[in-house]
DNA sequence: TTTCAATTGATACCACGTATCATTTACGTC
DNA sequence: GACGTAAATGATACGTGGTATCAATTGAAA
């Protein structure tokens, strides 16, 4: 259990989720805590993968939909990477920057308030309204680069 | 004709070809100057689109080989957009950061000297070796916020 | 309990991208 | 300029990730 465990809560999703209108069943409450829980981003299929092992009938359009509408409500970020754009990982409630290991895979988020007061001054200097910004970290992590 | 026409120059990317061991042929040095001279992110489908408008026989599987070859070499860079992520645009010679606007699709770079400044103090608060930075950054243009 | 819209999973389908391979082409060498 | 060879090309087939469809199932409000 990393760090996000602390943070994230499988039983808000849900909470979320009906606040939005959608039933939430047992398959999707299954699929919530796979992907609460994910220390390292997680794609579609690679959930899918997880679901079948819990309850082999998942289908996988299932897992595509509620992905979708869990990215949709801003519970889940789809992250940039080097094998692919279509790996998830839980939104923390404060924005901030993302890391990703490129030897373990582990995702670690670092204070973003020095980004935030850049793209300001970004915007003013330029003239655009910026409405979203998308940075992303990649590297060795600490303790992959004391396992050498 | 923008601001990128008078930074990059399509005769350097093919100069940059030959010294990498590839034989330019005709076809090569129609895709670079249609990728060079992009304003806008342009995916490979889009490129070997107007590729045929010129020379209908242009093959698909050369138009993803020509953008790979030009990605490796650094003289294209992925954008990681809303519509998808395998739209490319000529990498400028120093680092920056890009701005991509969501009315009129046009990039623009912006000075990413604080950035770097941002990245190397966090690379030291956390510990982790950062290798690899992606910033983007969305929203309305200056020239698209008059035309409301 | 009833009712109905949301959800599900199977299937078929689509788009984007890649492997293969015979043909053509660039370009160093003679 | 002609030659030889390795790279590039384009047609084709293939693979993979993701989506549309639809009959059957299920959640939850009344």
């Amino acid at each position: 259990m990393g760090m996000l465990a602390r943070i994230i809560d499988p039983d808000e999703w849900l909470i979320a989720l009906r606040e939005n209108g959608c039933r939430v069943t047992d398959v999707q409450e299954m699929l919530v805590r796979i992907l609460a829980h994910a220390e390292s981003p997680l794609s579609a299929e690679q959930a899918w993968e997880a679901a079948r092992q819990i309850r082999p009938e998942t289908g996988r359009a299932t897992v595509y939909r509620t992905v979708e509408k869990l990215e949709g409500l801003k519970l889940l970020r789809r992250i940039h990477g080097y094998q692919g754009c279509s790996h998830f990982m839980p939104t923390l409630p404060e924005p901030m920057m993302l890391f990703i290991c490129l030897v373990c895979g582990r995702a670690d988020y670092l204070d973003s308030q020095p980004l935030d007061d850049l793209i300001h001054q970004s915007e003013q200097a330029s003239g655009h309204h910026i409405t979203e910004s998308r940075l992303q970290l990649f590297g060795t992590c600490a303790i992959c680069q004391q396992n050498r």
